[in-house]
DNA sequence: ATCCCGAGGG
DNA sequence: CCCTCTGGAT
């Protein structure tokens, strides 16, 4: 894709959503943080359906950790990899009470050093918490990076990084969540919507026969 | 490279 | 039935 293509892609997309948001739902960084690490390989409608039943009852690592691992396990039962997502929660929420004063940590190093957060989690949380022009590249940003053209990669990494050299700074820190929510309703994986999409005109894919609405 | 692993959609 | 969902650890 070329500078002029990508500048009307996003322009594109700013003005269908000027300010898009993540759909996880969190009144803390830390229910950020637990929610995103709760959400690899799984649905924000099914993460949102265990964190209201969690947070209810715990909000803060020291009331998750007072929980115990099989009560924390009966509250995220219903997302997939559940009992590993209890065990690296349970592990994160002892580092950041133990380590931080029951604080999210700032850095990424820090964040990467937490059980069940690797570079996508992080750069979520520095994104959404810190206002950081991070690229969390997910199974979407993925898909559509090599889909559309915008930045082709064999790994989530080679995407992360073409995508910071491509995306003009002005758009860089809405950017993941435009293509987060543009791959989840428009550019879906195995049904991508080409005839409703907003920035089919310079996007390298086009659907051969536009399957009609029906 | 493989494992983890429930819910929803087609 | 099969595939996908804001991945990370081993």
């Amino acid at each position: 894709m070329t500078p002029a293509a990508i500048e009307t892609f996003f322009a594109t997309l700013k003005a269908a959503n000027p300010h898009p948001q993540t759909e996880l739902e969190f009144s803390s960084v830390f229910e950020l943080l637990a929610a995103v690490l709760l959400s690899a390989q799984a649905t924000d409608v099914g993460v949102n359906k265990a964190t209201r039943r969690l947070f209810v009852v715990a909000n803060t690592p020291q009331k998750i950790l007072d929980l115990g691992i099989e009560g924390l396990e009966q509250h995220i039962k219903t997302i997939g990899l559940y009992r590993s997502k209890a065990k690296h929660l349970m592990q994160t929420c002892q580092m950041l009470v133990e380590l931080h004063g029951g604080q999210v940590p700032r850095t990424r190093e820090a964040l990467e050093a937490l059980p069940g957060v690797g570079r996508k989690t992080a750069n979520v949380v520095l994104n959404v918490a810190f206002g950081e022009p991070t690229m969390a590249v997910d199974t979407h940003l993925f898909r559509l990076g090599n889909r559309t053209g915008l930045a082709p990669g064999k790994t989530p990494l080679e995407v992360e990084h073409k995508l910071l050299k491509r995306i003009p700074p002005a758009y860089m820190v809405d950017a993941h969540h435009w293509l987060i929510l543009h791959g989840r309703y428009v550019c879906q994986s195995r049904k991508p919507l080409c005839w409703q999409c907003g920035v089919a005109a310079v996007c390298g894919f086009t659907l051969k026969t536009p399957a009609p609405p029906g």
